[in-house]
DNA sequence: TATGAATGAGAGTTCATTCAT
DNA sequence: AATGAATGAACTCTCATTCAT
């Protein structure tokens, strides 16, 4: 009864019907999950407040787990768009400042308004390896081509990739403060300055 | 199911016995916790590893999570005990660097020994509100001893607990790359550098 | 489930082309069912097999139990196939012992060369009536005429019927022997022999 | 969550109270297999008629294969007892045709009293590798023990195994048509008398 | 005719919690 | 105080069957 060894065929949607539903139970499910938990949230309710039969999800995903994946790849999308503008042009000392700033606030504002998803998400990426994988796919990726752009304006090149990393590392516990900490909100400026200063000493040594 | 509203009577064990079973229960849940994961662990599991009855274990605690809760505390009251050494004397700029290096060192040590105890509740401070609010006293606490140390070592007092705090996040991104990131280990001390570097630059300013 | 007392329209494939698709049926639901087991197939798969659409599958058969039913009047056809050539010509006594060879032959290589349908269908004729019904059949068909092959070779006619009966099962029994049981393959030739000479004692007297 | 290589305690009961519940359970899904089968019932009926919870269920087993396992243990051991008498002393050619007559008999109503049972057991056995293994080791012990009881009644000993095994299927399939088939009453001494003849002629010689 | 997406009841199983002893 | 058997709602997932296209 076990099935061991035999796959499952799993729909892989073509038509634009099928892939309208999938989206829409990644979306219910996205919705779900950052405001009941994925371990609170059951099939059940997904497909009801998708508006579809249980029995539809499981064409569609092998099993739960493979949803949550979806989801966090969805939300991983989503977060590569933000910063996607951030990542093209190369940065110059002069251009640095500048892109910490923006960087510091499309990370807030980010973390601000997908607050219990980003909570969800990034615990679940401790809880699970393979939600681990595709943050730790994601981080890696804006780190290079963060190195890239860099590398083009001419930063000293010296341990650039553990720089970077500490620089990255920096600002999300920076924009982490802004969201989640109640610190005073006429004190997140300040912050956001040493932020910067750290940054920029950090990359012009 | 959660009687919200209901008192149940919980026993406050006042005798050495019952003082030593609800710190096995502890112990016990701390490791399975830690191992299996907190929602992969039942009250079963924990009873029999305790060596004590199921029953047993709601006389002490009101549910599952209260048991999660004072799991939390002792694993905090671990930490404590590990940084409590750095934070009682006054710092001084040149004792500086030397803290930062110790305060690295125990915080990769304890994030390696306790990797998965570290990861797993980590990961429920961003699912669940109260587990949060312990971790968040911690910090608090931590910082504010550390905002201590450096005034009584006339560090210049403007913003400085901003800076401390940020400061602390460096260091945890820090030794969080130690442990978690497949890092090359000839690179780790470039890492603790960087981070000695900016956490002298920041406060001495 | 059932709609008992309502008829739902069942086509009757009168064209080439729809015999054919429900041939296919048929053939692909054998295979499967011998492989799998008839309770661990299930209705998609056999249309996926059979290259038609689950739909389609089911305006030729009412439900499930009766593609089975059909499945298993194809595996007998097979067995009358196999069987047939043993059953035209008159028995005398001097053929009776080379008949029962063949018989014993036949039936082991039958119940070799579809020893998973065999088990399958003969276990299914025991949880099910209707199955069971069709297997009797054949099974008195063949005793019929094999009564009907004696009596031309003047055999003793008493209890004829009965005599036919206990002899079918024993020829049955001993090739049973050779395919299902672990007895040295060199034991085979003495459990024939003993099969041979007890259908001739019994149909003898 | 799939708990792949790990072992779920389930208890081996001691006390009467739950050897008593266990074979509650045994006795109702029994009952329960025999009337509507292994495949129609369900776990939450098995608890429901045995007076207890689903989730009791599974403290004694494991899952539903494993209630099967002890039902089925349960009908052989049923069968044991029926047949140990006929198994103890000697057999002479004398008292070889009593012998017969009285394991006809009792065979055939074993099979009357539980034909459901029977048939569904027998076809799980067809069905299942591990509920034939049961089946044969049984008949493998019934068997060995005839060979015993024959040996000390100074039978033949030359390819005894065999003439054992064959005489065992005949009587099975003898007493089988007294109970499945629709043979006239009045005819089932004739086919007893066949086999038993039968059977003397095949272990005489 | 034919498709295959969709249904939804029902399956086996788990587990936080209770309670008779 | 202590036990551990018992509860039963809730879970994930399956599949015979239907139906919009």
């Amino acid at each position: 009864m076990k099935n061991i060894g035999e796959h499952k065929a799993v729909r892989v949607p073509k038509q634009a019907r099928s892939i309208a539903k999938k989206q829409k139970i990644v979306a219910t499910s996205y919705r779900l999950f950052s405001s009941k938990g994925y371990y609170r949230t059951n099939t059940a309710e997904i497909a009801k407040e998708a508006g579809i039969s249980t029995g539809i999800v499981y064409s569609y995903y092998q099993d739960k787990k493979q949803i949550l994946l979806d989801v966090v790849k969805y939300y991983i999308s989503s977060l590569e768009k933000r910063f996607e503008p951030l990542l093209v042009s190369p940065v110059t000392p002069r251009s640095l400042p500048s892109l910490v700033r923006r960087f510091l606030k499309i990370s807030a504002e980010s973390q601000t308004e997908n607050r219990e998803a980003h909570n969800e998400f990034v615990a679940l990426s401790l809880l699970e390896e393979d939600i681990h994988a595709l943050f730790d796919d994601f981080e890696d990726s804006v780190i290079a081509k963060l190195c890239d752009s860099l590398k083009r304006g001419a930063f000293p090149q010296e341990n650039l990739l553990e720089k970077v990393r500490l620089c990255y590392g920096i600002i999300e516990q920076a924009s982490h403060f802004s969201v989640q900490r109640k610190i005073a909100k006429s004190e997140l400026p300040v912050m956001d300055s040493l932020a910067e200063e750290a940054v920029v000493g950090i990359l012009g040594k």
